[in-house]
RNA sequence: GCCGGGGUGGGGUAGGUGGUUAUCCUACGGGACUGUGGAUCCCGCGACUCGGGUUCGAAUCUCGGCCCCGGCCCCA
């Protein structure tokens, strides 16, 4: 049967586009508020703007084609570079900083798992041209804020910059792809091939006895003066702390203090998260759910010069996105057993065929008034009705029969207490609205 | 791309050393029952992931594909 989902896809069906719906319309209040403002990019893009960007290798990754007239096209794997490529198109001279937020989703050919798929979805931002301490301190904020409004619990916001780790290996002379292989094993945390590696490039021993220091260090603003310590002679080393603290300072003001405090905080400085994207300059972050396990990393971001790469007027920018799904996961982790909320609040339930006029009639003046209401329409017969509003979840059911009409009248039953009451059929409205 | 575990009605399952009509729960349709039966009881519907092999006979054994799950690689 060639009915089956591609590999990597998923279907949502109502519960769960309903958990995902308010996750979403949380996340744009959030950034709303922060005054940033929701765009929107074509779901692919030609092929070329990504390869630019990261080069021919990943194209394997990507689901690619040729469209009608032999233009390489790609169905997007991300949205850094379409944002980046709108900034190019439409809005190099609008007024800096520009702040904007994108919900959407991408497709990357690679091997299903838990928490990973073939088309998945990101909610993340862009602030660009913006790039200050305090710019970045407002984004962390704003991350924060996100979770704590959406009840996340043990969450863990890790905080780095890359311009010490990239300082330091400058100041000993090491640059360019010595640089970023470097910064490619910090990312992975793979520390035994990192001193091997170390011990293939010319780097003087002190330093790289710094380096596996630094990339160790975790906590709050102690930290930056420890390595501040090691570091005095090394000018640009001395220059990014000063902007950290610069940075961690103005965290305060935004209402984020006692960092590296566990019990009281989920902001920790962890100079050892690299990214391993080589564009990446100033300060980055990670977002980890530890109980999570594999998929923990929900949110990633930082401070980027990506426009430069692709030929602009060199403007820095900082963002990070969620990934969607694995937020998803990480919130239902807790609530499973949360019931489902009903959409529908009212049952109008027309009891014998010539009460259905009737019945469209009151459902439709609910309807104008916002409630949401089901009618039958199936010609269901009476027995079925009832048990079949109750599946629905509705609150309160209408039952229109002929004998009440006579009067003028009809029942409205509470789902939940059983209890009824006899209603004058066109005061349904102030009752409902009434019991509500 | 690599390693491992899986796939039985719409959902959840039993069976698995080959052998009658493939078990149970739930959901769904109908009836008992033409205004309160959201219950109960009865009836019905509906499945062995796909293809090849072994065999008199395969849900069961075997090989391959597809898909799912977990782990690795990767993760712009």
């Amino acid at each position: 049967m060639e009915l089956s989902r591609p590999r990597g896809t998923r279907d949502f069906l109502f519960e769960e586009m309903k958990q995902r719906k308010q996750v979403e319309a949380t996340l744009k209040k959030v950034f709303e508020t922060y005054a940033y403002e929701e765009i929107k990019t074509p779901l692919f893009e030609n092929l070329s703007l990504f390869t630019m960007k990261s080069g021919e290798e990943i194209v394997d990754q990507l689901y690619n084609f040729k469209d009608k007239s032999d233009r390489e096209i790609t169905l997007r794997p991300e949205l850094t570079a379409p944002v980046a490529r709108l900034y190019m198109n439409e809005m190099q001279k609008s007024p800096k900083p520009i702040k904007m937020y994108y919900y959407g989703s991408c497709f990357r050919y690679e091997r299903p798992q838990k928490g990973r798929y073939r088309q998945f979805w990101q909610f993340g931002c862009e602030m660009i041209g913006g790039k200050t301490p305090e710019a970045d301190a407002e984004i962390i904020a704003m991350a924060s804020q996100s979770l704590e409004e959406l009840n996340l619990q043990g969450y863990e916001i890790h905080v780095g910059h890359l311009g010490i780790l990239r300082g330091l290996l400058k100041e000993a002379d090491v640059e360019g792809p010595d640089q970023d292989q470097i910064m490619a094993l910090i990312d992975k945390g793979e520390l035994e091939e990192l001193q091997n590696y170390l011990k293939t490039v010319n780097i003087d021993e002190d330093t790289a006895h710094v380096l596996l220091m630094i990339i160790e260090m975790k906590g709050g603003s102690e930290v930056l003066e420890k390595v501040r310590e090691k570091v005095s002679d090394k000018k640009l080393v001395i220059e990014a702390l000063d902007e950290f603290s610069h940075l961690i300072d103005t965290l305060n003001d935004f209402g984020i203090d006692n960092i590296g405090d566990h019990e009281n905080n989920n902001v920790v400085i962890n100079l050892g998260i690299a990214r391993g994207l080589d564009y990446y300059s100033g300060m980055v972050f990670e977002i980890y759910v530890p109980r999570l396990g594999a998929q923990k990393q929900i949110c990633g971001g930082g401070t980027y010069n990506l426009v430069e790469i692709f030929g602009g007027e060199k403007v820095e920018s900082t963002g990070f996105a969620f990934g969607f799904d694995r937020l998803m996961n990480a919130l239902m982790h807790d609530k499973k057993d949360e019931k489902p909320v009903p959409t529908i609040e009212v049952f109008v339930a027309p009891i014998s065929d010539s009460t259905r006029n009737k019945s469209f009639q009151i459902a439709q003046q609910l309807r104008k008034a916002g409630i949401p209401t089901e009618v039958d329409l199936a010609r269901k017969k009476f027995k079925k009705l009832l048990s079949y509003a109750d599946r629905l979840g509705a609150n309160k059911v209408i039952l229109v029969g002929e004998r009440d009409l006579k009067e003028g009248n009809v029942t409205i039953k509470n789902m939940e207490t059983g209890k009824q009451d006899s209603v004058q059929a066109d005061k349904v409205l102030e009752h409902i609205l009434d019991g509500r």
